[in-house]
DNA sequence: AATGAAAGGCTGGAACT
DNA sequence: AGTTCCAGCCTTTCATT
């Protein structure tokens, strides 16, 4: 299950991680070895599912979505999980869930464009799931942090 | 400040969100315009800020890192914000940090191998911060959805 | 796993509409 | 904003070590 990552993969991850785009020749002269082996061991990463995907980090703010809010949801004793997430998976806004342990069922993480836009949400599609019984919301009005895990 | 994208803007986007890595000759046929123009737009998005990183999602988990947890920290009346996040940025488990409404004065998102290493950083490292005086942990057993808003 | 070589394909700048 | 052009560079494959 834990795919084994050498010291060179890691140099290979890390490069990726502040620039996905970055070409493999690159990575080739600052790791040391030629584009080819780098291009084989990017593949294996890949392969090996520890990359799920390259993607970006957008700015969302400048996107128009200038509230981030984290919702923790109380949920009824005999809830059928599943289709509560594929409830939530229809909400747009709703960019992450988990399951918790603690007070809450579900613990969700989601944007909307301003504080009006968050009562919507919460009020015409979170609370109409009908397992939730009640929800808690926390507003993130700034992110200092927001990086991938070292290794 | 609100950057106008059109929608061959957000088409791109899309197709950068879903692969990084994808080739700027393929969006272009895709979109529909050649790949010259797709460079360009590419580096004004880039310029504007929508984008901030090209990056990649991982798997955690494979990583070692099997437990996912927040936790909200209750601080000090009058704490020096900024500082606490300076030490919460040494801490290497720690992704996200939000200044957020409600009970907590911050909420931090971590990665740890396992359960006793998030014991070890909570204590030896959240608690030790001077103006934290409490925490309150919610640990994420699945995370049946991430993914990047919709636009 | 890494290398070198080779072919084809892509990128990114320039000039122009 | 978009297009064409194109030289130079990069990617990717494969046989080999």
């Amino acid at each position: 299950m834990n795919f084994h990552l050498d010291s060179t993969d890691k140099k290979i991850l890390k490069h990726l991680i502040k620039d996905a785009r970055i070409k493999v020749v690159d990575i080739a002269s600052f790791v040391g070895v030629t584009s080819a082996a780098i291009h084989q061991r990017i593949g294996k990463i890949k392969r090996g599912g520890i990359i799920k995907e390259f993607t970006l980090r957008l700015d969302e703010k400048k996107l128009g979505y200038a509230t981030c809010a984290f919702v923790g949801v109380f949920l009824d004793k005999n809830s059928n999980y599943e289709q509560i997430i594929n409830q939530l998976k229809r909400i747009e806004e709703v960019v992450e869930a988990h399951y918790t342990t603690g007070e809450y069922g579900l613990f969700v993480k989601l944007y909307t464009k301003d504080n009006d836009h968050l009562m919507t949400v919460l009020n015409k599609k979170i609370k109409q799931i009908k397992e939730v019984t009640r929800t808690e919301t926390f507003i993130s009005l700034e992110e200092p942090i927001n990086r991938s895990i070292s290794f």
